[in-house]
DNA sequence: TTGACACCCATGAAATTCCATGTGATCCCA
DNA sequence: TGGGATCACATGGAATTTCATGGGTGTCAA
């Protein structure tokens, strides 16, 4: 199974391309649909959640619980198909981050591509840097912890 | 599969005349029955619900399950075809939007065209953008419904 | 004859496609 | 194993196309 591993800076240009790492664009070929990526502002960081086809099916099928014409389904449908952005990627295997997209994430003229597995996040590299340092610093936790139960 | 997807604002010219957004229109390109497409006005929003010749099978799969010459059946019908109309799609891309629709929406100069799936919606661009910040608020609420989904 | 509307064309801005360059990594062969 | 040739890839910019929008004209009906 093809994942989306490891983190890739890139720069935005002028007319707001940023390339997708080429380990990434491999990835897609064999997932995203002709159009491009789905890209959507991440509910709770600074970032954007990005993937191809599979991701789109996971919204369908959590949709797809809900029973037509219900406010329910309206709802979360404007939230989750909303904000979705439909990314295309031109022969250079680059995409335009729309004005919304990049305001949400905070993105300068620099971006981070974090492989997630299924999907990857875009984020501001220095944000990203201290995310990342959180992260770090909790896995230790949870490992002390562990390792404490283990041997205490 | 093709989906209406992402968010779209346009203008309403002096004539009344709205472009759909290019998007929306490649996928009713697949879609729509010749004519053009259905529009009627929302159930339980200040909005107009919009789509192709699946749209309208939804509708009629959803009647056809509720017994013949019940009230419930008669009501419904009513609610959901009476108030549809069929708007023609012109030579380039645009629809008109009848006063009645108009006014259910509190459209004026500006519409925001919504992608929900297998529809889509127009909104007034401000009262939709209420509209998502409740909807945003109440999928942080379900999160743990759809932890699969949209957060990995 | 006056609107309402379908059809056609013009235009500017934005997006897509195409081509060029630099650089770092990889490969191959002496 | 060193060193040159090659390739992959990110990046920059030009050319071309798409698209939203504005406006004109003709037709048909009230």
């Amino acid at each position: 199974m093809d994942r989306f591993v490891s983190t890739y800076t890139n720069k935005i240009d002028a007319k707001g391309r940023v390339s997708i790492p080429a380990p990434f664009r491999a990835v897609l070929e064999r997932d995203a649909y002709p159009g491009g990526i789905y890209c959507y502002p991440s509910l709770d960081a600074p970032a954007l959640d990005a993937g191809g086809e599979r991701l789109a099916q996971k919204i369908d099928a959590l949709l797809s619980n809900l029973p037509d014409y219900s406010d329910e389904r309206d709802e979360l449908s404007v939230a989750l198909y909303g904000d979705v952005q439909v990314l295309s990627i031109d022969g250079d295997g680059r995409i335009i981050l729309p004005e919304g997209l990049r305001a949400h994430a905070g993105l300068q003229d620099r971006v981070a591509f974090v492989g997630l597995g299924e999907k990857f996040q875009i984020w501001q590299p220095e944000r990203f840097e201290e995310r990342r340092e959180a992260a770090r610093a909790k896995v230790r936790d949870h490992r002390k912890l562990f390792k404490d139960g283990r041997e205490g």
